[in-house]
RNA sequence: UGCCCGUUGGUCAAAUUGGUUAAGACGUCGCCCUCUCAAGGCGGAGUUACGGGUUCGAUCCCCGUACGGGUGACCA
C-alpha cells in the first residue's frame, strides 16, 4: 500500500448500534489497525427528519464497550480535516462549492420538477413496463422554462448529468470485479436536495475525497450506490478509494438482512450488553461474520484479530446469524476469566443495567463488598455452565434470597423417605456441632462422613441435598452451594425440608 | 420488471494458480467421566443447488436454469 491507510465509519445518528452498523464499524476498525492507519468517525445527519436524539452518542458509547476506538471523529477533531458532522459541513459551505464546479462545468443541472409531477412520471413508466428512472426532462431545459418556474417560485433540486454509454468498474476487495453500465443507474440523480442539503451520495464522495479516504469498507447495501459515487468522482476528476462491500448478515427467521424492525432478534449492541453478553466475545463474533482467517482458531483477542485480519479474506456470501453461537464463545470466554475479574464486571453490570434480573438483585441493596463476596461464590459454582454474565446475577439473586423461595420438595418422591430423613437430619447435626461457618470444602467432608454413618451413597445420599437447597434433584456441586448460605439458613432450609417429608 | 450480487452439511466456514478420503467450529446424536446437570474427552451422522460445456481430471473455469438477497427516493 502505498498511501497511508484511512478508513472511515460514518453512521447516521437516527438510531441505535445495530449489529450491522458494528460489523461495519468493526472491519474498519480491524483494516487501519491491521494496516497501522487511521479511523475516522463521520456522522452523515443530513436527514434531519430521522436523526434521534441522543442517537449519536449511544453509538460511541457502544462503539467503546465492543472496543471499537478512533483517531478523527466529533470527540476527536483534527483541524485539517474538520468538522466531522456533514450538517456542520454543509454550513460551511463545502458541498456547495463542489455542486457549483459541476455546474459551473455543465454536468450538473437545476431540476424543476414537482415531487407530484415525479411520481406521476414514475407510474407511467411503470405502466410501460419500464424500470422506473428520471427522464432528464430539465437537462438542457430552456430559458424560458427555467424563468417560469423560477417565477412559480418552485425551488429546484439539483442533478447531475450522467455520461451515456459510460461503464463503471472497480475491483472490490470483498467481490472481485464489479461493473455498471452508467445507463442502469436510473438516470441523472440528485445530488443536491432543494432544501439545499447535499443527498448522501454526493456528500459522502466529497467527504471521503476530501478526508483522503484510502478505503471505503462498508455494508453490501451499498454495492448499487457505488457507480453513482464513482460518477462524482469522475465528474470532478477525483481518484476513488478502494471499495470493500461486507456481506450482510441475515436474520433466521426472516431470510433477510438483520433489520431494526426484528422484534424477535436481539438487535442493538447494547441489548446483548443488558444480557450479560462480554464486549470480546461479541467482538470476536461479529468479525467472523463476513471473514475468516488461515488455520482453524476460532477464539481470537482483539489483537490477535488485528493482525490475523486480511481484506483478501473477506467473504462474498452474506451470513445467518447464529446465536447459539455467539453462546458459545461468550462461555469460552466466561470459562477463560477468573472469578474476581468475572465478579467486578457483574456487579458493574447490576449497577448499570436495567434488566429484570439485576433489577432484582439490585433490589436487595447488598454492599457492593458483600455482592461481589456473593458473586465470587455464585460464580465458583457456575462457573462451567454459564453462557451469559446475567446467568450468574440470575443465581445470585435465587440464592440470596433462597429463604422465600417456593422450593419444589416433589423430588423427594424418587427416593427412600427414610434413607432422605437420615442424611438430612445428619447433616443438620453436623453443622450444629461445628463453631463455625462451614466452607465448601468442609461441607464436601461432612457429606462424605454421613454418608458413611448413614450408609447411604449415591444419588440417595446427593440428591435430597440438591433438592433441599435448590428444589431441583440435579444440580452442580452441592457442597459449594451449601457454602453460599450462613449457617441458621442451612439449617433453616433443612428444617423445611424436613418438614416436607413428613 | 430492470440492474447488481450470492449459492460447500441445520449454522459459521476451509480448500496454494483445477488433482484433498471435501478441513475445522457451533448445533445434533452416541459413548466415557461423574451423585445429578454441566464442563471436559472420544466418536457418529450430515454438504459442493441443478443441467450442460471445457479438461485426463471441476467445489474451483465458461454457459444456462432454479433459488435467495441487495438496490431501484429530493433516505442514509
Amino acid at each position: 500500500m502505498d498511501k497511508k491507510v484511512r478508513v472511515r465509519y460514518a453512521p447516521s445518528p437516527t438510531g441505535f448500534l445495530h449489529i450491522g452498523n458494528a460489523q461495519s464499524a468493526l472491519f474498519n476498525y480491524l483494516f487501519a489497525r491491521h494496516f497501522g492507519g487511521t479511523m475516522v468517525l463521520r456522522i452523515e445527519d443530513t436527514d434531519l427528519a430521522r436523526n434521534v436524539e441522543h442517537g449519536e452518542e449511544s453509538q460511541m458509547k457502544n462503539l467503546h464497550w465492543l472496543g471499537i476506538d478512533w483517531d478523527e471523529g466529533p470527540d476527536k477533531p483534527n483541524a485539517k480535516y474538520a468538522p466531522y458532522h456533514q450538517t456542520e459541513r454543509n454550513d460551511a459551505g463545502i458541498y456547495q462549492k463542489y455542486i457549483q464546479i459541476l455546474l459551473d462545468k455543465g454536468i450538473a443541472y437545476k431540476d424543476y420538477a414537482t415531487e407530484d409531477e415525479l411520481k406521476e412520471m414514475r407510474e407511467q413508466q411503470k405502466a410501460n413496463g419500464e424500470a422506473p428512472h428520471y427522464d432528464g426532462r430539465w437537462y438542457n431545459a430552456s430559458e424560458e422554462d427555467i424563468k417560469a418556474a423560477e417565477a412559480k417560485g418552485i425551488k429546484p433540486s439539483i442533478r447531475i448529468h450522467l455520461p451515456e454509454n459510460h461503464v463503471y468498474e472497480w475491483d472490490d476487495w470483498a467481490l472481485g470485479h464489479i461493473e455498471f453500465k452508467s445507463e442502469n443507474l436510473g438516470g441523472d440523480f440528485v445530488i443536491q436536495k432543494s432544501n439545499g442539503l447535499p443527498t448522501y451520495n454526493f456528500a459522502v464522495v466529497i467527504d471521503d475525497h476530501l478526508m483522503e479516504i484510502t478505503d471505503v469498507i462498508r455494508g453490501a447495501d451499498h454495492i448499487s450506490n457505488t457507480p453513482k459515487q464513482m460518477a462524482i468522482y469522475e465528474a470532478l476528476g477525483f481518484d476513488h478509494p478502494h471499495f470493500c462491500h461486507i456481506s450482510l448478515i441475515f436474520n433466521p427467521a426472516t431470510g433477510k438482512k438483520l433489520s431494526k424492525r426484528d422484534a424477535n432478534t436481539l438487535q442493538f449492541i447494547s441489548q446483548y450488553h443488558r444480557h450479560g453478553y462480554l464486549s470480546e466475545a461479541i467482538f470476536n463474533f461479529i468479525a467472523f461474520l463476513g471473514w475468516s482467517p488461515v488455520g482453524e482458531q476460532e477464539i481470537f483477542t482483539k489483537d490477535e484479530l488485528i493482525k490475523a485480519y486480511d481484506p483478501k479474506r473477506m467473504s462474498s456470501s452474506p451470513a445467518y446469524f447464529d446465536q447459539r453461537k455467539l453462546d458459545w464463545i461468550n462461555a469460552q470466554y466466561i470459562k477463560k476469566m477468573d472469578e474476581n475479574e468475572l465478579a467486578d464486571r457483574v456487579v458493574t453490570l447490576v449497577h448499570e443495567n436495567d434488566s429484570e434480573q439485576a433489577t432484582k438483585l439490585a433490589a436487595l441493596k447488598l454492599s457492593d463488598e458483600d455482592l461481589k463476596t456473593l458473586l465470587v461464590k455464585v460464580i465458583k459454582i457456575h462457573h462451567r455452565d454459564a453462557t451469559k454474565l446475567i446467568d450468574f446475577i440470575d443465581r445470585a439473586w435465587f440464592y440470596a434470597t433462597i429463604l422465600d423461595q417456593d422450593l419444589s420438595y416433589a423430588d423427594f418422591d424418587q427416593l427412600e423417605a427414610a434413607d432422605t430423613k437420615k442424611v438430612l437430619e445428619g447433616i443438620k447435626a453436623g453443622i450444629q456441632a461445628a463453631d463455625h461457618a462451614l466452607d465448601a470444602e468442609e461441607y464436601g467432608a461432612l457429606i462424605k462422613q454421613v454418608g458413611k454413618d448413614t450408609g447411604v451413597r449415591g444419588r440417595n445420599l446427593y440428591f435430597p441435598l440438591n433438592i433441599t437447597f435448590t428444589g431441583k434433584s440435579s444440580a452442580p456441586e452441592i457442597n459449594e452451594i451449601m457454602a453460599v448460605y450462613p449457617s441458621e439458613t442451612t439449617i433453616a432450609l433443612l428444617d423445611k425440608a424436613i418438614a416436607a417429608l413428613a
